[in-house]
RNA sequence: GGGGCCGUAGCUCAAUUGGAUAGAGCAUCGGACUGUCGAUCCGAAGGUUGAGGGUUCGAGCCCCUUCGGCCUCGCCA
């Protein structure tokens, strides 16, 4: 076999003359009868072969019978393009590589997509040829941005003196949080390993085991529906550290995120980053992950509203709920884009409706026009104005709820808008630290407290006493990053006291024996000189796909799941061997019918 | 669990109001061709319209069921 002494992408005029060998797949063949051209590709890029009948017959005999996707070697001199024949396209378009020996090493059946044009073919398909797909220049460069981030973020905590260890995957289920993955154990009839929706408490077990500096690159599973930025296997950069308060950890890390971008975009991020406090977030933007590339802020006027002829309005602001809205720039749009597109937007969220009004100058003032405007007297008309800053042409919109509804409408149907009137860029980075979470937040349907974060997040120092007094106006030591509107990355100082952590329990409705059952180790450690600590855990697919400019969490993963779960590549999950399930003490649905219908018919 | 979009040749798409033998580009196969680079030119082959059922003289198109993909609400401590 011929071996490589070059790859595809790297030859440059400086190399013609040396003789070279090259392998890849033939990328397209041009035969021109007399010469035949291959573009030979792999994962570094293309370099155009070209085989000559006089000089070099054999070879180029053989070259006639290559097909696409064919695996070749070939031997040669690099040899300068004549004038005019250069391909500015390519990085090696000034070369060429002369054949003199042509080997093929596999032949290939016609692949089921074309390499050039696989971004217009189904993704269906790719994810099924996925050795296929992969093959693309694209894929490859995703595949490579995650290497690079990978490698970076262990050298750059390997520096800070951080150790990497690795955590169990067969770990014990807790029914708090999203739905975990099962695994039955075979030696414990009856009992179930849970895949980790994240190595939360082997961490901060590595803290009170002296370890100080925790961080692993990690895999985590959370069985619940998949979205376009979501996937139930997932990978997240888990860190933990001891004797530290939410500035240390937040400083790490957002240096770290700023290395990350010189290194891939050579985009500078500034650091410090700015903070925002949670209240501040809900209130400008409806939402703890606001993207504050674009200003276009809620503001909320209930107040100007309840004095409105408006029965909608009026009537919600008696039964406490809110009147909010966002006041959009520009003319674009149209009555029915309100009432068909964007009223059917909010409603996705909960909102009944859509209220409106556009603005028109006439005589030198703002009035509204349709919409609102006959319940709106000029009084309330120019309150409104003012409170938006609104100016001729711009657009209002407003919904009336549920402050939790208003805001669940509003936070979209902001970012929607934004990106339709094009008011930010698209390239640009924007990051910002939510700050100051409440601990908890109320569980209507429960009547109970839910953590916002997770149980062991600990409450702010000062708002310890307010445990008992007023749950839900504790602050809790949490921070979460947030960049264009995505959450990358959240964490928090830690409960380190047993007596705190059991009294979040309580407030949690945990009961002791629950607290025993589901944490009672855990529990146990903290009562043997768990140090103050904390951490953060950042989601390294949606990293790469801010860094590599997709939105769909697929392409940044080399065997993706599908909406479903299924992987169409290898077709799991699949049924498997009734000995399998015996083994494993286990019996599905389908079986225990079959055993009925069995009984039912001898009966 | 709910809502929406989609499924026609290997791929990407078309097919008027329900109307005759379901078309095109690319790919494939055969041929031609002295430098191409999305080569070009000539020709050929290629279809269970995702599957099943129904309405109709007649269904790619309408109706029902079902499978699959994507987006989304719920869910994701």
């Amino acid at each position: 076999m011929l071996k490589r002494t070059h790859t595809c992408g790297r030859l440059r005029l400086e190399d013609a003359g040396k003789k070279v060998t090259l392998a890849g797949w033939a990328h397209s063949y041009r035969d021109h009868g007399n010469l035949v051209f291959i573009d030979l590709r792999d994962k570094e890029g293309l370099t155009q072969l070209v085989f000559n009948p006089v000089t070099q017959p054999n070879a180029h005999k053989l070259a006639k019978t290559v097909r696409c996707e064919w695996v070749i070697a070939v031997k040669g001199m690099i040899q300068q393009r004549s004038e005019g024949m250069e391909n500015p396209k390519l990085p090696t378009g000034q070369i060429e590589l002369v054949v003199e020996q042509l080997e093929i090493l596999n032949v290939s059946k016609t692949p089921p997509f074309e390499i050039d044009s696989a971004e217009k073919t189904s993704e269906e398909l790719r994810l099924a040829s996925r050795y296929v797909d992969l093959r693309r220049p694209q894929m490859q460069a995703r595949l490579r941005v995650r290497h690079r981030v990978a490698k970076l973020v262990r050298d750059y905590f390997d520096r800070l003196g951080f150790l990497e260890i690795e955590t169990p995957f067969l770990a014990k289920s807790t029914p708090e949080g999203a739905r975990d993955f099962l695994v039955p154990s075979r030696l414990q009839k009856d009992c179930f390993y849970a895949l980790p929706q994240s190595p939360q408490l082997f961490k901060q077990i590595l803290m009170i085991g002296g370890v100080d500096k925790y961080f692993q690159i990690v895999r985590c599973f959370r069985d619940e529906d998949p979205r376009a930025d979501r996937q139930a296997e997932f990978t997240q950069i888990d860190v933990e550290m001891s004797f530290v308060d939410s500035n240390d950890v937040i400083g790490v890390h957002e240096n770290l995120i700023a290395k990350i971008w010189k290194q891939i975009l050579d985009i500078d991020v500034k650091a410090p980053m700015t903070r925002l406090s949670y209240k501040q977030a809900m209130t400008d933007y409806g939402t703890d992950r606001p993207d504050v590339r674009f200003d276009m802020k809620l503001k909320d006027i209930s107040d100007i509203a309840k004095k409105s002829s408006f029965k909608v309005f009026t009537s919600v602001v008696e039964k406490g709920g809110i009147v909010k809205g966002i006041c959009a720039p520009g003319k674009k749009h149209s009555r029915s884009d309100i009432e068909k597109t964007l009223t059917g937007f909010v409603a996705d969220y909960g909102a009944k409706g859509l209220a409106w009004a556009k603005l028109k100058e006439e005589n030198g003032k703002l009035e509204f026009v349709g919409g609102l405007k006959k319940f709106f007297s000029p009084e309330l008309q120019k309150k409104i104005v003012k409170r938006f800053k609104a100016k001729d042409g711009d657009m209002l919109l407003f919904v009336a709820d549920s402050q939790k509804i208003v805001n669940k409408a509003l936070a979209p149907l902001r970012c929607k808008l934004a990106k339709d009137l094009k008011l930010y860029d698209q390239n640009s980075f924007e990051f910002v630290w939510i700050v100051d979470f409440p601990l908890f937040e109320f569980n209507e349907d429960e009547k109970r407290y839910d953590s916002l974060h997770h149980p062991f997040t600990a409450p702010v120092q000062e708002d310890l006493e307010k445990l008992e007094t007023d749950p839900a106006d504790v602050r809790s030591q949490a921070y979460d990053i947030v960049v264009n509107g995505s959450e990358i990355g959240g964490g928090s100082i830690r409960i380190h006291k047993m007596k705190v952590q059991q009294k979040v329990f309580d407030l949690l409705s945990i009961s002791r024996k629950q607290a025993q059952q589901q944490f009672g180790f855990f529990l146990k450690a903290l009562e043997y000189g768990a140090p103050p600590h904390g951490g953060i855990a950042f989601g390294l697919d949606r990293l790469i796909m801010l860094l590599t400019g997709t939105e769909n969490i697929r392409d940044v993963i080399a065997f993706p799941k599908t909406q479903r779960g299924q992987c169409l590549l290898t077709d799991a999950p699949s049924p498997v061997d009734k000995k399998q399930l015996d083994e494993l003490n286990l019996r599905t649905q389908r079986h225990l019918h079959a055993i009925e219908q069995k009984t039912n018919d001898k009966k």
